[in-house]
DNA sequence: TTATATCTTTTATAAGACAAAAGACGGAAC
DNA sequence: GTTCCGTCTTTTGTCTTATAAAAGATATAA
């Protein structure tokens, strides 16, 4: 290399970045542009290093930061891979029910309804998209073990899941976010869920078999893609006599 | 230096550890002995890296993971300070609520019970107490804005807030964790919160100006100090009428 | 007095050398 | 033929060194 160790890559830009922050951003760019897919290896440090002319270090720090969000996944001696919801360990992240007490039981989703239509205001400025623009609109149950336990309903951006239906849903055995991402090529990165305490009314009462007017935790989330894009917005009624939403702060 | 690069600072150990993770602990055990008080500035790098015969570099990986961890705070050109509740910017970090809509509110804290007991079996429990040690239980609200918002009961081990009362809670302006910090040495770095929607009734209800009934969003916390010792039980209701509880999940 | 340069101390960035982990491969032992 | 075990290669992980950028303090000139 012919540069002097802290000269840009490129030509000096009016808003500074560091290298590796330059680097993170190329890295990330060919994650959106789908160069490698969910579960496949990237090349080796060395090996971007070489192509991007710094040092492994430098690459090195661009994905210690996109591991750290989850992005990217590194493994000791194999590789780094880019992360994927068909990765049971991933399931959590987006899923933080447990049971009050005892072991975590396995769960099931029943999908109930998957139809067109086209987008109320709210909806709109949820998803960005324009009022009226297409969109789909999906209920489903969470079972866990035996019990209902949530009542999701689920907005979609009609142009990013083209061929998206009931039978699709039923016939998938994976998780929705690992079906986006394998059928649609939507990943789901980051989420933003808003709780309140709501009284049961209705289907959800009905499907959760609790009383009307019975508490229900309801949780609402916005789901993003790369470049912080909305591409889904839900809302889960959740029966919490025997489970709970558990957070931690840290 | 006259190490090899890897070589141990101590005698090989049965579980390694590299060396950033052994200067990381012992940065940690000065945090907890006091040495450096909340707020105060620690050793810079390179006198960190001169004290423990290390490079600046390993100090800095050390100081990197303690960061992240909300432990230290960074400031290029100023120094590494020790984080602090005093800081306004790690409030919010404990307190998830904000407005449906509109601006951010001021919040007041209304002591209103500050008494000593015996621990039962769940408190016990769950702050790793014997069963019949002495604890405090305090009572409060929360007020945002005109609106009260929070009834929180909040279980303390007697040992630790010596001289805590009601007259001192009302006494002080600051946030309860930067009381517990700055009055009695007690850092809370870490929580675990476990959300439910209940009925309201009793007290709460009357506090928060609900109807007997009507659902609330009940929070559970234990909170933890250094060396995940818990040290605070509480359980909070929320009125999530004109507020919500915000998480991210990333 | 006020601006402006200069020096010092601090964290931040970059690169290079080497270690540890994981697997692939091939030959010896049975 | 199969199993075991060393050796080699490729990968991520650790540690050090050198230098830049940020923030203040201090001195200097207008």
């Amino acid at each position: 290399m012919n540069r002097s160790p802290h000269s840009r890559a490129t030509a000096p830009s009016p808003t500074f970045s560091p290298l590796y922050r330059q680097i993170k951003d190329l890295i990330l760019k060919s994650l959106e542009a789908g160069e490698w897919q969910p579960g496949d290896a990237i090349p080796s440090e060395s090996e971007l290093a070489l192509r991007f002319n710094v040092s492994q270090g430098t690459v090195r720090k661009a994905i210690d930061e996109m591991a750290a969000e989850n992005l990217l996944v590194r493994r000791q001696g194999k590789g780094t891979f880019v992360a994927t919801h068909s990765d049971p360990r991933s399931f959590f992240r987006f899923l933080r029910l447990v049971p009050n007490e005892g072991e975590l039981v396995p769960s099931r989703s029943v999908p109930l309804e998957c139809g067109r239509a086209k987008a109320g205001a709210d909806v709109a400025r949820m998803l960005g998209l324009e009022p009226g623009a297409p969109i789909i609109i999906m209920r489903r149950l969470l079972k866990l073990g035996d019990e209902a336990v949530v009542f999701d309903e689920i907005y979609l951006p009609g142009e990013l899941f083209q061929d998206l239906s009931l039978d699709i849903l039923k016939q998938s055995d994976k998780s929705l976010y690992d079906l986006f991402e394998s059928r649609y090529g939507v990943r789901m990165i980051r989420a933003e869920e808003r709780l309140r305490a709501v009284a049961a009314e209705g289907v959800a009462a009905e499907l959760l078999e609790v009383e009307e007017g019975s508490p229900l935790l309801l949780v609402e989330r916005v789901a993003f893609t790369y470049g912080n894009k909305p591409v889904e917005w839900r809302r889960g009624f959740y029966a919490t006599r025997n489970f709970h939403y558990f957070n931690e702060l840290a």
